[in-house]
DNA sequence: TAACCATGACTAACATGTTACAGGTTACAT
DNA sequence: ATGTAACCTGTAACATGTTAGTCATGGTTA
């Protein structure tokens, strides 16, 4: 028999695992208070509350382990892990590190995906139309993504990817009052812009402002936080420039 | 009562539990070509191989799946993966963008842990006399490690040791013969020199041309190894400079 | 009052059981 | 010969059982 074309939409492999679904649950606790940074949790309650047993839950909670969002006790159970200004600091050293290149870089790509780029832009301006700051986060971040993703690293862009999980922890919660989700944004524009009409330095240095503006942000916030003077300018000033 | 500093060695909490013992199990055999890449294997035959039950050793595999040194396949076994040149010009992009800067800051860093470096240094000479590839690969590893540890940001360490995983496979099995140990060594004499000096810039420049030689080189190897005509060079091109 | 110990509740880490599915093989129809 | 469907094997993913260790508590002694 020829093996004629069927038009059929084949099946979605999509199937997530239940780890996978474990994980995102973890992560939606996280962003809604049901899981307090500090407070002990056991796989075992956890699993419980998820319908499901303790395996795929063991699996997702070491997954967010490696990546810093949660920390085992040997026999005691786990804890949510908020990162401190140190650890801010240095993620934002990172991101400097690799996000500002890939910026100039995706101002040299292909013109083939700048439509996607142009689109997420203006999605992320109706979040902040809607004034929804989840929706805002999520959009950032796939702008972001975009970004890196124009640059052609994959590596970049995962390794970005799990820094901003550890990040959303502290940006949901408390330090993006200090501005608003309309001047974040404004940040970006230039970015975008920068990219459109191909000018790499541009981008670039764009970026640059961004990501110094929102870490030190950030690193101020978590560090008054934890209180006890910890001072993130000298943070920042050891690890940054 | 006064918190007295005393001079006690803390327990070594260091029980290294089967999961560790498993991850090194596996690194060690992909080193000694007990595991191929390319290979189907599974949890059952290499627990029964390392004596212990599947649990730790899903788990040792399941992290190693996240730093991509092995992949499963749902329902089959997993492979061992052979970074291709792609991923290899991908790694190199982001150490060039993280250790160039370290090596600058590890130049400011302070005096105090300098004679560590000195000594890390003259080991790996010593490995080269022996001539040692095993050795030295480690050293080498070491000697990177403390030049980061000295620029201060742990998150950029950890990120590092784990690309460096993947590199090993193809540093240890082939790439190296094109170079002599004491070539690759006098590539870091000026780094060493550098820092100890407290020359920032003249850190920087040297690891960026380390990095770049390296990479280059790794990357060749791994388009030969792929056949196809593999063009190695162009990759590096678009993702590097 | 304070130091000590027994004991019980709870946990991660580890071991073992179970299940659904991917992919090869084989028997068979055409 | 060739496509096919039933069957078989081996596996990851998931579920459940076991163990050793941590910590809180409360009772006991000095």
């Amino acid at each position: 028999m020829p093996r004629t074309h069927m038009q059929i939409t084949p099946i979605v492999t999509n199937a997530p695992s239940l780890t996978e679904r474990a994980i995102e649950a973890v992560r939606d606790a996280i962003r809604e208070g049901t899981l307090v940074p500090g407070e002990l949790y056991s796989v075992y309650t956890l699993a419980e509350n998820l319908g499901v047993s303790r395996s795929p839950v063991r699996d997702a909670l070491l997954r967010l382990a490696e990546t810093g969002v949660v920390r085992f006790e040997r026999n005691r159970g786990f804890r949510v892990i908020m990162p401190g200004p140190e650890e801010l600091v240095e993620i934002f050293a990172v991101r400097l590190a690799l996000e500002v290149p890939a910026a100039g870089r995706a101002a040299r790509a292909a013109v083939s995906h700048r439509e996607a780029l142009r689109a997420a832009s203006a999605e992320l301006q109706d979040a902040v139309d809607a004034d929804d700051e989840a929706l805002f986060m999520l959009r950032d971040q796939r702008l972001h993504g975009l970004i890196l993703a124009l640059a052609g690293n994959n590596l970049v862009r995962q390794t970005i990817e799990n820094l901003r999980d550890a990040i959303r922890l502290v940006g949901a919660s408390t330090a993006e009052k200090s501005r608003t989700l309309q001047g974040i944004h404004a940040e970006h524009t230039p970015i975008v812009e920068a990219i459109l009409s191909g000018d790499g330095p541009g981008a670039a240095a764009a970026m640059a402002v961004h990501l110094r503006e929102t870490g030190r942000l950030l690193a101020r916030e978590a560090a008054r936080q934890e209180g006890e003077g910890r001072d993130a300018d000298a943070l920042w000033a050891a690890l940054i420039d």
